[in-house]
DNA sequence: GTCTCAATTGAACAAATGATCATGTATCGA
DNA sequence: TCGATACATGATCATTTGTTCAATTGAGAC
């Protein structure tokens, strides 16, 4: 018996090895994969979906923020942390205020291409 | 006495009323927001998102899914069950295998405006 | 019929997640 | 200095999520 087993699940036999191997070349390395699901995780949160947009080429306080997503100014603080720690936004401070912004070119984008998947 | 609120928390008082009311019309609509936030969590895991990138453009039994994004056949049918009822995926059935393929135009711009996101 | 294989399904579980509350810090005005 | 504000942070809690295991279905082989 032929071994067809290819990286993924040790010691698996493929049905089709062909394809299979064919299918293998097209996952990305697993630093990008770990990367993209990063972003899409991030992009998967309405609340954070919607501090995207209203971030978006607008710097706003995070009172306004909240008040324009729903939230609480604690939670929307806690999830521009986690933006910030991705380098999604920029912050900066004025007072005893804070104002943030979108900073990254692509999350627009990939907004705009979700509307369009969306509207089928 | 209407109210002018579309989505956000009723009663607050902005700071920057003309930014946040600009902000408040780049909000899409909620039954677009969920469509959206349904997409990138569904994205949001590097199991789909592997399961995705093998099925774009070819088709494959469970078996080789598997063996390929390394997860139990059992684990890959769960999954493929959430993205066939998201009609992501269709699939055709011979014998005692069942062949899946993406069958959605949008997930693979999706994913490769992902990538050029991660090469920053 | 029986046996095996591919896939599906359901239950159970740990881990991760998003929100809330309470508290802490820093800034401004009175 | 006192109080109010804008925000940040820590802890907690209820859900949700992804995986695994066990059991089941269905189709071909014998």
């Amino acid at each position: 018996m032929r071994d067809h087993s290819l990286p993924g699940t040790p010691g698996t036999v493929f049905i089709r090895r062909r394809a299979a191997e064919d299918a293998r070349k097209a996952i990305h390395g697993s630093a990008t994969l770990q990367g993209l699901s990063e972003i899409f995780k991030m992009l998967g949160d309405e609340t954070r979906l919607k501090i995207c947009l209203v971030l978006a080429r607008r710097e706003l306080c995070v009172n306004d923020v909240a008040g324009l997503v729903g939230l609480s100014e604690s939670g929307v603080s806690h999830q521009l942390r986690i933006m910030k720690a991705m380098r999604l936004v920029k912050y900066r401070k004025e007072g005893k205020m804070t104002f943030y912004m979108l900073d990254d070119d692509h999350i627009e984008d990939l907004i705009r291409l979700g509307v369009r998947h969306v509207s089928e």
